[in-house]
DNA sequence: CGGGGCCTTGACACAAATCAATGATCGTGG
DNA sequence: CCACGATCATTGATTTGTGTCAAGGCCCCG
């Protein structure tokens, strides 16, 4: 969800060994062959059921994670209780944050999930010998900071519609294989709650479900369930336009 | 602005040659002695006058750029005029994307502005050889992302008040010496016109303005100019907490 | 069959946007 | 030196989009 590029992971279980079929793990292809032996030295498999946390806001940073299967949320928290999702992350997103001592976000597990960790000391030690390593980490930051200031602009200019528009648009996009570029009549599967979708976009659940509605009456999407979607009308969805009655 | 610690800077004018007094420079101190030859070799300095561009947003990346002194913006435009600052940026702040193709903000200057730039592949290319240059470009690249996170807190969480409070807190705070803890009494020159504030909080001119006058009536700060603020009461603007009739 | 999550929909309230007018400040040129 | 226009800021009246509150529906699962 985080990365319009998925050029951090390799795209399906490159790697044999450990990894289940369908599983992302991290694109080693560009590292030198003693990175990766050391790579495979430091990791770490874990998993975690849907609701479990990863990490708190705040904790020292010790691990960090790549997202083999399944679904993540990390958010934010206010004193009085508002929450404000950051990011979804998806299989072959990369949580790291070298010279970072504290996690920003709680991270929670949306789905079953699987992930790599990576001790932060041992992984930065290698950053400094392999430039491929290094160069997917500079692109695993620099294009999460991209997308965090498009979130700002959807945040602080789009109305609800448009946002909500902008989010499938841009979630149906990051699901698709990279290949296929026009996307018609396509079907999304979404692993978020409502609440979910009202706490990443800054809407109310309520919100939400109307927005969903009005592009179902106005033909743009289907919804045979609440959290399967079809696509009729892709560039309705990219343009953010609702026409109104 | 957008930094919380400013270690990516030498406190001021740490090297002497050809940096005016006052100004800003990169903090070298943690550098090999030929790395900041290098950099030296590959400094240009440039000067803008407010409302000059530095860089459009898509535009190919080509320099990275460390601000002497002045101040910037950076912001994105939506198709039909309505726009948002993704941040000011204040001297001893490095505008530096490794392993990105083309600028995701437009970049331009808001006062009288000095910068040093560096070309990409150049600091790139020192980014492998000098370990404390890795460090700091680290650094400043997670410490932007961390600020983007929570600018997406307010913007999706935040009512306008909240925002404007938190806006002027972090504002004082960013631009006192680190030692300063308590901030009382404290006097600030903002840079930016209401209109700025506005497209940097989501809000609106008119929002911005009557928050502005809030504030005064309840006596949290005082406006002797509409861009000179004195801080009266630093906790009441922390907490974001307006009083309501 | 019943209970508990989710989701949807409607009625209403309210915060912030919009529209509009006035005021302050500053630089410029007559 | 003052008048003028331009830019920016403030304030008021009104509208509107979204939040809040409340009720009911759907669906899964025990």
């Amino acid at each position: 969800m985080n990365v319009s590029t998925h050029n951090i992971a390799a795209s399906e279980s490159y790697r044999q060994a450990s990894f289940a079929p369908g599983e992302m793990s991290l694109d080693i292809s560009f590292l030198k062959h003693e990175s990766c032996l050391a790579l495979e030295q430091m990791e770490i498999r874990r998993t975690y059921s849907s609701g479990d946390s990863l990490f708190w806001e705040d904790d020292k940073i010790d691990y960090y994670y790549f997202i083999n299967s399944g679904h993540l949320k990390r958010y934010k928290l206010l004193p009085n209780g508002r929450s404000q999702i950051i990011s979804f992350m998806i299989p072959g997103d990369f949580l790291i944050f070298p010279e970072r001592d504290v996690f920003a976000c709680t991270a929670e597990a949306m789905t079953e999930l699987t992930v790599t960790a990576y001790p932060q000391y041992k992984f930065d030690k290698l950053l400094g010998i392999d430039k491929g390593l290094r160069e997917l980490t500079f692109q695993a930051i620099t294009c999460e900071l991209s997308q965090s200031q498009r979130q700002i602009l959807l945040l602080g200019r789009m109305a609800a519609g448009e946002r909500v528009s902008s989010f499938l648009y841009d979630y149906l996009k990051c699901n698709m294989e990279s290949s296929e570029k026009i996307i018609a009549g396509a079907k999304i599967r979404l692993p978020m709650t409502r609440a979910e979708i009202a706490d990443y976009l800054g809407l109310t659940i309520e919100t939400v479900s109307r927005i969903f509605s009005k592009l179902r009456k106005d033909g743009i999407i289907e919804l045979p369930k609440p959290n399967l979607v079809y696509v009729c009308k892709p560039e309705s969805l990219r343009t953010g336009k609702i026409v109104q009655e």
